[in-house]
DNA sequence: AGCCAGGCTGACG
DNA sequence: CGTCAGCATGGC
């Protein structure tokens, strides 16, 4: 599993929106620049596709889980992106109750209204607006892209981060304390925080329960309740690479490998 | 047509 | 503290 596979990492597997693919390439705004990026230059991207780590070391933690080491094995090239804090705050205000479709449509849509535009190999791309870019338009923007009841809580959340709260420090905190200050954002509730900590902040622990992680933690380890119950014994089951095993189980799930009956499927 | 989606909020106990 | 109805939208 030393290899990154693009299409999984930032397409499939859900935990960004904005990639596009356009014959073999992968286009997408990263800190402000386009890349078209491929298996022999994504090196450029080193700290975002987390390439620097070596992930045999999931195989060596969890190897003796069977769903694991399945998922392990049949999707051995994703890996956990380095993302920009904000945008993965939006995105995943836009998530939720959604589909991943929807949600990428929704993404696509804000960067188009409001981001910096770019063209690159005759492609259009748009970064992603700036929290003051978005605390100045109005609600109804939001409702009219499609966003339903999640757009005042992105223009509220939006007018915040403008107004001063900071995203940067609470890379620094505890998981707790982080997970607790992310917690104030209207829109963000246990599901959406622990997406954010993972994908934009980088806690590894972090584990997120959404419909899928859900019902693969009861059909494969006999794990119920409450998103927020099933959360904290995840964590306290896989330690402190957790999160990055549920985006393997879960990107397993949602390719169908698990049958009607909630087992899984060799 | 009807169920579902990377859930959250506010009310209530 | 935990539970739960209500919720906008559109993909499939």
């Amino acid at each position: 599993m030393n290899t990154v596979d693009l299409k999984l990492t930032l397409v499939e597997s859900a935990q960004c929106f904005h990639w596009k693919e356009h014959n073999g390439a992968f286009y997408g705004v990263v800190n402000g620049k386009p890349y078209a990026l491929t298996q022999e230059n994504c090196g450029i991207l080193s700290d975002y596709l987390d390439l620097e780590r070596d992930y045999s070391f999931l195989m060596d933690e969890y190897g003796h889980i069977p769903a694991a080491r399945m998922a392990f094995e049949r999707f051995p090239g994703i890996r956990i992106l380095n993302q920009d804090t904000w945008e993965t705050v939006v995105s995943f205000i836009l998530s939720a109750n959604n589909n991943v479709s929807r949600i990428r449509s929704l993404v696509n849509k804000v960067c188009a209204a409001y981001g910096d535009e770019y063209e690159l190999d005759g492609i259009k791309l748009y970064g992603f607006p700036t929290p003051e870019r978005l605390a100045s338009a109005d609600v109804s923007e939001f409702g009219a892209m499609g966003m339903g009841y999640r757009a005042p809580y992105l223009s509220e959340t939006a007018r915040k981060i403008a107004d001063g709260f900071s995203l940067d420090a609470l890379g620094t905190m505890p998981y707790e304390e982080a997970h607790k200050q992310l917690l104030t954002l209207k829109g963000v509730g246990d599901k959406v925080a622990d997406c954010i900590q993972l994908f934009g902040l980088g806690f590894d622990e972090s584990f997120p329960v959404d419909v899928w992680v859900a019902r693969l933690m009861e059909n494969w380890f006999g794990v119920t309740g409450s998103a927020k119950k099933v959360g904290t014994a995840a964590r306290a089951m896989f330690g402190k690479h957790g999160g990055i095993l549920q985006q393997y189980l879960f990107h397993a799930a949602r390719m169908g490998l698990i049958d009607e009956n909630g087992i899984l499927r060799q």
